[in-house]
DNA sequence: CTGAAAGCGCTTACAG
DNA sequence: CTGAAAGCGCTTACAG
């Protein structure tokens, strides 16, 4: 292995010399033909600078710990960690990745290896959006959680936001000119489950149609949805079905055609999720309520590696594709037609001061609900 | 940040013995009574080892460089990671992930950046199983590529056995009663297509059936897979098909339906890929076969560890849970009922020599297949 | 049975 | 404008 050793031997200058043309702090310091002399020579001999050494005499790694409850239990979810990926190279970092299984014990091992590996901070990241309370290990360090809120409230975190997701995918199956919207909900008590109802409440309230709790349907997939989904058109009559997630829209097509009716016209039905294997299966292909599972990742190491190395670090630095709603308003262009939300998020342009951020969700339309009216 | 020195001082030993105690090199050289005192300061100080210095020094760091094309593109395939992590953990090595979006100068740079983090291998992972060119910075290091193929079959490899999963699935059929088996495969010209279809006709010869090559009907997901299998059933009048993976499934089960075709009894289908938001949402329920992704990755960490550390340091660590066929045969028992597969794939016990390994998959039996034939 | 010393590859105050 | 030296936290050959 090259040495800075030997490129200040091969260069005849000294070891300090070499490192600073490295660090590109020649100043007033070193001369530009010295500069020019030693990257020749290192380039020569095939020198790589040392993290390792680096890490060692700095005190800082340029690494994150990227701590996972356990990755790929649902598809896509991988995507936050390439978001967070495409982040972190952009910054000039990358991760350092464990899983614990949602085992205590485990994790606590787990931490304690990214620290001895001296990782620079921390993301922990959640496989669907939960509260939880952020392990006391990562209390003193720079963290930040993804997709999932922290229960104290101190650690930044970054989740979908729930209640705009309901708010939402009601109002455009209502813009849509559906009156009679049935939410299709879970059984099982959950975070998002409360949340999106109360969006797809408070959607119907502004719409003027208003509430009725006959038309919230909760059922678990496997179990009782397709039960529950023929009972619902039978009895309810409805003209619109809010899923609470992709899983339970096959269970409503399926009903649907046994009863002659046909989604996309005679009913509209939406989704959360846009899973690939089902949104884009289904016939007609299922409008869906899109989870920022890239720009989470993203944001959230954007949002780390600002605590570390301050704001200035990470400006001008987003994602280029995601799944986010651009708030930059009409007339907006380029770099400025982000959403309030992405800023935020990164820490780096002024915010409200809120350390946590529930992003707005886009809605990938496909051909489950009809175009909006004029 | 508590060191050794501090340990040694408190402790009123020198730097040389805290390292021995650590490193449990205390043979005749540490008196019981040193250890213990070392023991007692160190936890007291709230000592942790700091795993960079020791890489510096040693020129080992116990981190494995994973490099993904893209992960996260198939649900399921992040599962590979995850089967690295928990072998990587159960051997001491934690894993530094970077992914390349296919981009050969992106993959570069960050082979560079991993190799000068010190990384002690290379796991080199593909989302779906193909024969690449190992990239040139790779072969000199430790590396074993994970589903996919070494193209110059340098670098040990692991992937799914293609062949054998269109003979098994086939001879799933088969055994179920079926005698005019489709084969439903893929218009793209993949590797596993070409294999899977290989295997089908085996399957066939080897039950005197016969191939023939009207049965085999390929189509494109999305464009035609609909109207392929409605002809297919219409023309071909098959009692079972074969699909060369789950998403085809959806597109024969709706033909049968519209021709009240039952799934299950007057048609047997079999899929590949156990995708769950197919394979459990389908009604009757899909019998597929599933590939190894955790495994994949698990061996795959214990491969590349054989080679650094030497075939001893991975004896006796095995995937406690996985997609592979125990081929222990009758009577094995516990750790010695393993697939020959897995012992060759780990590099641990005797194998044959080969490098690589192709793993025979296993069958999912749900309700789309009936039961074997007494 | 134990310690003093060198060195892994780097950075940075300090002296010239 | 440049170099010699110390030190980050560890391990290990060497001397006692």
């Amino acid at each position: 292995m090259v040495s800075m050793k030997d490129i200040a031997r091969q260069a005849g200058v000294s070891v300090c010399t070499v490192s600073l043309v490295f660090n590109g702090k020649t100043g007033n310091r070193v001369s530009e033909r010295m500069v020019r002399r030693v990257l020749a020579t290192a380039k020569e001999l095939g020198y790589e600078p040392n993290s390792v050494a680096r890490t060692l005499r700095m005190r800082r790694s340029h690494v994150l710990g990227f701590i996972t409850d356990e990755i790929a239990t649902t598809p896509y979810a991988g995507a936050i960690m390439l978001g967070a990926q495409d982040a972190a190279r952009r910054l000039g970092y990358i991760l350092l990745v464990v899983s614990t299984g949602n085992d205590r014990e485990l994790e606590r091992e787990q931490i304690a290896t990214l620290r001895s590996h001296q990782v620079d901070g921390y993301l922990y990241a959640l496989m669907y959006h939960r509260r939880v309370p952020l392990p006391a290990e990562l209390r003193d360090a720079p963290t930040v959680v993804v997709d999932g809120e922290d229960e104290d409230g101190q650690a930044p975190s970054l989740y979908p936001d729930e209640r705009l997701i309901g708010r939402d995918a009601t109002a455009r199956l209502i813009a849509a000119g559906c009156r009679r919207i049935v939410y299709f909900g879970s059984e099982t008590h959950i975070l998002a489950q409360d949340e999106r109802l109360e969006g797809y409440r408070q959607a119907l309230d502004e719409a003027d149609i208003g509430f009725d709790p006959a038309l919230v349907v909760n059922a678990t997939e496997n179990v009782n949805a397709g039960e529950r989904a023929g009972h619902m058109l039978d009895e309810l009559k409805p003209d619109g079905v809010f899923c609470f997630n992709d899983v339970r829209a096959p269970a409503v097509y399926e009903a649907a055609q046994a009863r002659g009716l046909r989604v996309g016209s005679d009913l509209a039905v939406i989704g959360v999720d846009n899973q690939p294997f089902i949104a884009s299966v289904l016939r007609p292909a299922l409008t869906t309520v899109e989870l920022p599972h890239y720009d989470m990742g993203f944001l959230g190491v954007l949002r780390v590696v600002s605590m570390i190395d301050g704001p200035d670090a990470v400006q001008g630095v987003l994602p280029d594709h995601g799944a986010l709603v651009e708030a930059g308003g009409e007339g907006a262009v380029g770099a400025s037609a982000v959403s309030s939300d992405v800023s935020a998020a990164a820490g780096a342009l002024g915010s409200d001061g809120a350390l946590s951020v529930g992003l707005r969700c886009r809605i990938v339309d496909k051909e489950s609900v009809p175009p909006v009216l004029p």
